[in-house]
DNA sequence: AAACCGGGGGC
DNA sequence: GCCCCAGGTTT
């Protein structure tokens, strides 16, 4: 036995006599319930998942069923497990299955990659469970199974070592029973070779993994590299209100073109240090009536975070804003059709209901 | 607080 | 074509 069978053959007999054989997706194993049922264990585990598709299958138990559903419908089955991107990737796919395909999968990995929301491991998966077409998977357990028993020494979130993990993702995956070996390996990363106290002892390849010989088999696959730590920024976040107005008015600022929140409308900011309502008002045409303290919370960006202190100030508006327009009044009706960054909004929000506040002076 | 995770989509 | 993010949950 070459040694690439001998793996196989190991996971095989292990996933025989050990492995899960009774999920509701493994009756019954047609592209399109393996499909459904891939899509959600990709977000969610099998405990979990196991109600939703039997109620998504009830729902819909065919592609066909799928297509001419209202999306609502299928949001609505949906709801709970989070991710709508995916179900709405799904309901387009089904009816590009049931318009192009004639509502039967394509034979190709290439063709199924096609479809929204499936790219090369979930087409593989679905192809080798539901037709055992010996393609290879790579998904999170199977990056780990590997990763260990290879003591691969890169992260697999680099292209290079992603790349490599194919490779040995397709030079393990047998001809014969490819589908149970799919299903074999993702049930191995799921029930012994889990990210921590993973249980060797219990694992049929634990005699040649490297990562178990190496004594720390919880050191593989390497974690993403460490960013330093974000920086913390501040700032002050004022809501400007014009009472007297028929309606309410926002003073809104239009940000530069190109940086954070490029081109969106968001609200005048001061520095912590900058003393509030001297600075608002040799700053901004508005005289200060009232100071209202809002909730400050933490804006993580990619980058760094944000502590962001919100006040909201009751202002009469003293004149015209400039011709430039960087600054603008909208009633907060208007506001919120805006493009508005998301803890703008938030602010927003709360300076509506002015929930956990304090009115900090009248002038 | 950070890692996770396959695919989408931005650059 | 390469890199990074969205989106909730788990560790």
């Amino acid at each position: 036995m070459t040694p690439k069978e001998h793996f196989a053959s190991r996971v095989l007999a292990w996933f025989d006599q050990h492995g899960r054989k009774h999920l509701p997706w493994q009756q019954n194993k047609t592209p399109y319930r393996v499909w459904i049922s891939e899509i959600m264990l990709q977000q969610t585990q099998v405990m979990t998942v196991i109600p939703y598709y039997e109620r998504f299958m009830a729902r819909f138990p065919d592609v066909f069923a799928l297509a001419d559903a209202p999306q609502d419908d299928v949001l609505a089955h949906w709801s709970g497990l989070g991710y709508y991107a995916r179900a709405r990737n799904m309901h387009k796919a089904a009816q590009v299955l049931v318009n192009d395909w004639n509502g039967e999968f394509p034979a190709s990995q290439e063709g199924v990659c096609e479809l929204p929301g499936i790219g090369r491991s979930t087409a593989a998966a679905i192809l080798s469970i539901s037709r055992g077409e010996p393609l290879a998977i790579l998904d999170g357990n199977v990056k780990r199974v590997l990763g260990r028993f290879h003591a691969v020494p890169t992260w697999p979130g680099e292209r290079k070592t992603e790349a490599a993990m194919w490779q040995l993702a397709e030079s393990y995956t047998p001809t014969d029973r490819a589908g149970d070996y799919t299903q074999a390996m993702m049930d191995l990363g799921a029930t012994l070779c889990t990210r921590s106290k993973p249980s060797c002892e219990r694992c049929p390849v634990q005699d040649d993994c490297d990562a178990l010989a190496s004594g720390a088999p919880t050191d593989f696959p390497k974690s993403k590299p460490k960013k330093p730590a974000k920086p913390v920024r501040a700032t002050q976040m004022l809501v400007l209100l014009d009472t007297h107005q028929e309606t309410p008015q926002v003073l809104l600022e239009k940000r530069p073109a190109t940086g954070i929140w490029g081109g969106l409308w968001s609200l005048p900011e001061l520095s912590l240090e900058d003393d509030l309502v001297q600075l608002t008002e040799q700053r901004l045409p508005v005289q200060v009536q009232s100071v209202t303290s809002l909730s400050s919370f933490r804006h993580t960006f990619s980058h760094y975070h944000l502590d962001i202190v919100p006040y909201q100030l009751d202002v009469k508006a003293t004149q015209a804003v400039s011709e430039e327009q960087k600054y603008q009044w909208f009633s907060l009706e208007h506001a919120y059709e805006l493009g508005l960054p998301a803890p703008v909004r938030t602010i927003l929000e709360s300076a509506q209901g002015q929930s956990g506040t304090q009115t900090l002076l009248e002038l």
